[in-house]
DNA sequence: TCACAAAAAGACCGATCGGTCTTTTTGACA
DNA sequence: TGTCAAAAAGACCGATCGGTCTTTTTGTGA
């Protein structure tokens, strides 16, 4: 990897923990300067615009949540099992503040940009429609294997748990107490019991 | 009310709607002076900063939510049907675009003030904490009545409807489509169902 | 209706915004 | 090791930021 390369990557991931944590607006490009170490010039040679930027950081950040979901499924073959995965690949990931900080970056890139950036907007539906898919797979083969009741709702229930886990993570992040995440995730375990055939 | 009474209440209402939709690093006082028709010294004649503003604005939406919702509870009396009336009246508010525009200014709030705007963060804890509470007590109550379960955590309930209600929203803005809260109402209305003693 | 305080307007301020451009520094290869 | 393109620095730009202050307009009670 050369020079440029790496110093590219050093940006995209120093600004995706100031994106994430200070959203778009919030952030500006000193702060940027400011957490990677570079100056202006130093910026701008690797990115033309704060957009740019904005937009691999985001792409990094959700890029290592997936990575993260894959190999926690990689073990799990039942579907049942698969949906706990899940639940506890994200609840292991949020929790742990070393990893993405901020919270999720698709939540919060969902709730800053309203009407005010279409962009992120487009990606952040990108990201969400993504994880939405792999939960409604997961539960569409476990039909088909008679692992899930064959009633259920894929899309329904692929609702259902990103709703809980990112409402569970958000108020875990207001008050600084986990235990809101873990409300969420048992609620969520106890359901997806229910859906066995 | 006095001619400034009525201003004043004027640009709260307008830009408790801006803020509730960009946020408050996304909201310039430009964007306030456009929405309320005032000039800068008119809107400063009433606010001393941008801060007392926003802190202004914030009140006056988590007001109408919170009299929404006593509204709703007040024809109610039995535990299980104060719940369900809860959660009917989060969706039917935020479903109403014409309500509270932008969405749940609890949520979007706590989402924001990551660590930027600590007065705003303490005010979300603030509005959330009243929620809750509202939530507590209807189930304590219906406890003590033998309207719900003995067995069941009036604390982990509240967090599992507040949770599941915000992520729902957050799908449907995020999307511009209602499916997503409604399935996160109907699962919601399932799982009361259960608590019932 | 007149007088006067309050409300609104708008010129103005320094700081910071995102971004450009020229200059200096650096590192890889011949 | 000398060369030269690429990378980084930093001066600089107009626009806009939040906020102040003086001036003008307005509503109101005597």
């Amino acid at each position: 990897m050369s020079k440029a390369q790496v110093t590219r990557e050093h940006i995209i991931q120093q600004a995706a923990v100031v994106f994430n944590q200070q959203g778009y607006a919030g952030t500006s490009m000193s702060d940027i300067m400011q957490a990677t170490g570079l100056k202006k010039g130093g910026i701008y040679n690797h990115f033309k615009s704060k957009d740019e930027l904005a937009i691999a950081a985001f792409d990094f950040s959700t890029g290592l949540v997936q990575t993260h979901y894959k190999n926690a499924l990689r073990g799990q073959r039942h579907a049942i099992m698969r949906l706990r995965a899940m639940v506890d690949a994200f609840c292991s990931l949020m929790a742990n503040p070393s990893k993405v900080k901020g919270g999720c970056p698709i939540l919060n890139t969902a709730i800053e940009s309203d009407d005010t950036h279409p962009t992120l907007r487009r990606k952040a539906r990108q990201a969400m429609d993504d994880w939405r898919k792999m939960l409604h797979k997961i539960i569409t083969l476990g039909v088909k294997h008679q692992q899930v009741a064959s009633f259920v709702n894929a899309e329904a229930v692929a609702t259902i748990i990103i709703s809980t886990l990112e409402g569970g993570l958000m108020m875990t992040q207001l008050y600084g107490e986990s235990d809101h995440l873990h409300h969420a995730r048992e609620h969520l375990l106890d359901y997806i019991e229910t859906l066995k055939s």
